[in-house]
RNA sequence: GUGCCUAUAGUUUAGCGGUAAAACGCCGGGUUGUGGUCCCGGUAUCUUGAGUUCAACUCUCAAUAGGCACC
């Protein structure tokens, strides 16, 4: 199922294959997030042609909208988007989590936490729901995903220890219980457990070695970028990565700006997700790489201090109303050789739809090659 | 030619006798398991001149510009 086919020297990173039903993928990696089964802006078929390997999508907005009975019906998520790749679905504890820190209504969260379950009210309409570990693996299950992730409870940072190992022991009992209702499905998807604990060293080691006993497919690192300094976050990954099992996946979850990628790769980690490339995009903000990026790149995997090897610019700012030059030579999008960044900026200024979608391009574009020099270069 | 109305940020408008408020725009920053155009800053001394007043964007007069009506 997933085989490390090199180890860095220097570091701990790793090289691997991932096998899943939809294709064997080549980590570390990275998953452009499709929330509701779309890429924003972005067509299937134009997601494919990125060479996109796997995509995130999430269990939560797609139960509440159009529900997991209706893609079942559709025959799957794969089949209902018209996508080939493999698809990892995030189990709705990220929602538990932000949804429970509310937006406006601050007496009345939307979330109700209890051992069975989450009691949550739909964004879309205030609906009641319940969502149990079982539920949300069946639910999983109904969309057909190549990757489930078990529910978990993800807490906000910084948080007190006492929330933190409740959040911990509720995470680990979760996961015991999807285990079991998955020892009854004839062919259960890969599942993948979350380990949580924050900051505190103890707990996360506890909450890895519960997960580890427990034997998943591949483990999640959750609870983290949620508040926290990157220092802090690679702290955790330096005692934590060598905690989970060296023939497993280990999936750090929502991270990260180029860097945080490359100096979790050097940890350990092998897969990534993370809506910055889309959001950022579609905030005209587009990653580029410098010239002598794949050198720096390399350096930093051979345990070297990462130095900036990209740059982001603000497409937007008035400097690029006159700047003819091409949105991005190096791509292999013609849109993106061919068009000029005043065009860009001036798509952005009139706020055509146009605009985001090319931006989209150009990031996913972006970080699928950040993951593939990242790859050559372990 | 006569009468009336208006004149505040780039734009459209608020405003009060005691040193200007909003929206949009513009300039810049932000965005980490996505509630799809979001969040945070910055951006004017109130057409000009004279007068009244302790004090005027706010009152008076004139000029200028625009609008309306009538001859």
């Amino acid at each position: 199922m997933f085989k490390v086919i090199k180890h860095s020297k220097q570091t701990q990173a790793r090289r691997g294959k991932l096998k899943t039903a939809h294709g064997v993928i080549a980590t570390p990696f990275f998953m452009p997030v499709a929330t509701r089964g779309a890429v924003k802006h972005l067509s299937t078929s134009e997601v494919k042609v990125l060479n996109t390997p796997i995509i995130l999508a999430n269990t939560y907005h797609l139960m509440l909208k159009p529900g997991a009975a209706l893609i079942k019906k559709a025959g799957g998520l794969h089949r209902f988007m018209n996508w080939r790749g493999a698809i990892l679905t995030d189990s709705g504890g990220f929602q538990i989590f932000s949804l429970a820190k509310d937006k406006t209504n601050s007496e009345k969260s939307l979330v109700k936490l209890s051992g069975r379950g989450v009691e949550f009210r739909s964004y879309l309409d205030g609906s009641k729901h319940f969502l149990t570990p079982e539920r949300a693996l069946q639910i999983q299950v109904d969309l057909g995903v190549d990757i489930a992730v078990c529910l978990d409870e993800c807490v906000a940072l910084p948080a007190k220890r006492e929330y933190l190992a409740k959040a911990v022991d509720l995470t680990a009992d979760w996961a015991k219980r999807t285990k079991n209702y998955a020892a009854k499905l004839k062919q259960p998807p890969l599942i993948f457990a979350v380990v949580q604990g924050g900051l505190n060293k103890s707990l996360r080691l506890k909450s890895a070695r519960e997960l580890v006993a427990l034997d998943f497919d591949g483990y999640n690192i959750g609870g983290l970028s949620v508040g926290e300094t990157a220092k802090e976050m690679y702290q955790v990954l330096d005692y934590l990565a060598p905690e989970l099992p060296e023939d497993k996946p280990r999936y750090l979850m929502g991270v990260g700006y180029p860097e945080n990628i490359l100096e979790a790769v050097k940890r350990g980690v092998d897969m990534f997700d993370c809506v910055i490339p889309t959001r950022e995009g579609r905030h005209g903000r587009l990653f580029r790489f410098k010239a002598n990026a794949d050198k720096i790149i390399a350096a930093a995997l051979s345990g070297r201090k990462v130095g900036n090897f990209y740059e982001v610019l603000n497409i937007s700012n008035a400097k690029f109303a006159r700047d003819f030059k091409a949105i991005n030579l190096h791509s292999t999008f013609n849109d993106l050789k061919n068009l000029s960044l005043a065009y860009l900026h001036h798509l952005f200024k009139v706020k055509e739809p146009l605009a985001a979608r090319l931006a989209t391009i150009n990031n996913l574009e972006f970080y699928l090659r950040l993951m593939k020099k990242i790859r050559k270069s372990i």
